[in-house]
RNA sequence: CGCGGGGUGGAGCAGUCUGGUAGCUCGUCGGGCUCAUAACCCGAAGGUCGCGGGUUCAAAUCCCGCCCCCGCUACCA
């Protein structure tokens, strides 16, 4: 039977390029997992966009001299590019501009009102006298109370590294004017967290899948949750759907943000013959939700956007929510400066979509921080991806080819050796699904790539271009039996690397596409494709960047922006 | 300060819940093979499992204390 599942991906801010950090966070991940679900006949809805609200964007448009709206014209289509060239499968990639979404949001707004879980609160807040306008924490400078550091930012002092309250500064100074900011009472909408606290408690330690870093985390936040503002005093973002606020009120970012999930649904069906169809996924108890997010969005999606559902009713609380760890590059000096700053776009350029994916999905930070670099790329690709793999697809290919008039070997009786190799097919197909449904790529890629190896190991046990000389019959059945073996594991590779996929198709004869999460068998006689290597082994130098090119990268990972995913 | 996660041979990870001679991929060294993108296969060396105590016949695994790294809502991977 046939499941519905919900694919949500983090929604980058498009305030600047993202790199390999958020790849392996929030981007691959949920691909693979899509890919994997629509094998095997699930109904698939994967969504994401473009956040376009927030902080970040304004502070962007700022240095740049832009308007918010022409920073985000900039920066999505790159990251469609991304998408596009990596074959991430959104089913939509919208943002947070559209009419949609704004229609959206505010009805949720004014669900959680009516259900009577949004409060009016009044609280203090900076206000810049000449610019004339209240300023998010981040736009305050001023003395750490902490440390004595003259700069400290009202979010955070960069010297101590302590999470700060504007409030707290000593001396504090706009970073808009250098006026000194005034404390002024505002008003705005609170969300009631401490309303759902005990269903989410409950909610959360029915969930003995989840990994163990997000439900503690979880858990532990919602223990202690004080009410959270929904609204703020800036002129970018979703208009407030009530009026008693008065004028210069918008929705909060964060609040809108995780609608998103919701709006890019609907606006995805709007596109079909049956606009109503995203109820499936949103209102069918039997529905499954993924929610593909980095560690620090964990309070959102697993804390917080339950609780807006818990409010609004009627809409599916997340299945789970795999959040990643970060990959980080710091082991690497000579990628301190290099690594990090680099766009997805720049690997792109450099590497076969599905070499990136490849070296990518094999570290997946699943459990924990962990450190890459671009010395590990080259390796993974060069002796994981190409020497096991691409090798093995050339090695049987080429032999079968050049010996039996481009077809696939005729077949005679089989030996023990080839039934086990035969076996290991459906075991392998077996073992990944299993990986993939817990959300464990990377083993699921380790379980794929490990059959690879032992295809290998039967070829180097039963020599078939020897026993080519004495016994064609023989040497055809042994090859007869790895290509079959080939054929399936090019299945269960094909959500990691959906792009040799359809070149390996064409190599055995069976056309690009996959048919489905089973087993295919490919007669003898079948015309093989041209054969050819599907992997490009990279040279030493091929993440060397030239010397005028670094300065480039270096200043356009300075404009970067945020390279969290979300909101 | 507090909360969550992590600290396992040269690199990256699994194992910890359900104690019982430390496992995987890569690298290194040696061997085999030669169909294949100098690719493939086999074997070996290499770890006092962050530190110090404790429980136990037995601890990477349970308990206590400490140290270090990452994150905790925005430009940090």
């Amino acid at each position: 039977m046939s499941r519905h599942i919900l694919v949500a991906v983090a929604w980058p801010y498009a305030s600047g390029p993202r790199h390999l950090g958020h790849l392996a966070g929030a981007y691959l991940p949920p691909d693979i997992f899509a890919r994997y679900h629509r094998l095997v006949g699930n109904k698939v809805l994967m969504v994401s966009g473009s956040d376009a609200n927030g902080t970040p964007i304004t502070v962007k448009a700022d240095e740049m001299g832009l308007t918010p709206r022409e920073v985000v014209d900039i920066f999505h289509p790159e990251f469609l590019g991304y998408w596009e060239t990596l074959g991430i499968s959104f089913d939509l990639f919208t943002t947070t501009m559209t009419e949609n979404h704004r229609t959206v949001t505010q009805q949720f707004f004014l669900e959680l009102l009516e259900h009577g879980y949004l409060h009016k609160k009044i609280s203090e807040q900076f206000y810049d006298p000449e610019a004339e306008r209240y300023l998010p924490d981040r736009y305050v400078e001023g003395t750490c109370p902490h440390c004595g550091y003259e700069h400290a930012r009202g979010d955070q002092c960069d010297n101590c590294g302590r999470t700060l309250d504007a409030i707290d500064l000593i001396d504090p100074r706009s970073t808009l004017s250098g006026a000194t900011p005034v404390l002024r009472e505002t008003e705005h909408y609170f969300l009631d967290l401490p309303a759902f606290a005990d269903r989410l408690q409950e909610w959360l330690e029915g969930k003995s899948s989840w990994r163990k870093h997000v439900k503690n985390w979880a858990l532990g936040m919602v223990a202690d949750m004080p009410e959270r503002a929904i609204t703020r005093d800036i002129d970018w973002g979703v208009d407030v759907p009530v009026d008693d606020l008065g004028p210069g009120k918008k929705i909060y970012v964060w609040f809108d943000a995780v609608i998103g999930y919701l709006s890019a649904a609907i606006e995805w069906a709007s596109y079909t013959d049956d606009p109503d169809q995203w109820k499936k996924w949103w209102k069918n108890p039997e529905a499954e939700s993924y929610y593909f997010v980095g560690k620090d969005n964990i309070p959102f999606h697993a804390v917080i956007w339950p609780a807006m559902l818990m409010g609004h009713g009627d809409l599916n609380l997340p299945t789970n929510v795999p959040a990643n760890q970060y990959l980080t590059f710091r082991g690497d000096k000579a990628s301190a400066s290099r690594g990090i700053g680099r766009s997805i776009a720049w690997y792109n350029e450099r590497l076969q979509p599905d070499a990136l994916r490849y070296s990518i999905a094999a570290v997946f930070p699943e459990q924990n921080d962990t450190d890459f670099s671009d010395d590990e790329i080259l390796r993974r690709v060069n002796e994981e991806l190409v020497a096991t793999w691409g090798n093995l697809v050339n090695r049987v290919l080429s032999m079968s080819s050049r010996n039996f008039d481009g077809l696939v070997p005729e077949p005679s009786e089989l030996a023990e050796e080839d039934r086990l190799i035969l076996a290991l097919g459906q075991t392998t197909l077996d073992a990944v699904a299993a990986h993939i449904e817990r959300v464990e790529l990377r083993a699921g890629l380790r379980s794929a790539m490990d059959a690879a190896t032992e295809v290998n190991a039967y070829l180097n046990a039963t020599e078939p271009w020897n026993v080519l000389k004495e016994d064609k019959d023989r040497s055809g059945t042994i090859l007869w039996t790895a290509i079959q073996t080939i054929a399936v594991i090019r299945v269960a590779l094909s959500p990691y690397l959906p792009f040799s996929t359809e070149t390996i198709g064409l190599m055995l004869g069976v056309g690009p596409a996959v048919e489905g999460w089973d087993a295919p068998r490919i007669p003898g006689g079948t015309a093989l494709g041209v054969i050819e290597p599907v992997f490009i082994k990279l040279e030493e130098d091929a993440l060397d960047e030239a010397p005028d090119e670094a300065l480039e990268v270096e200043s356009q990972s300075e404009a970067s922006g945020s390279n969290k995913g979300q909101p």
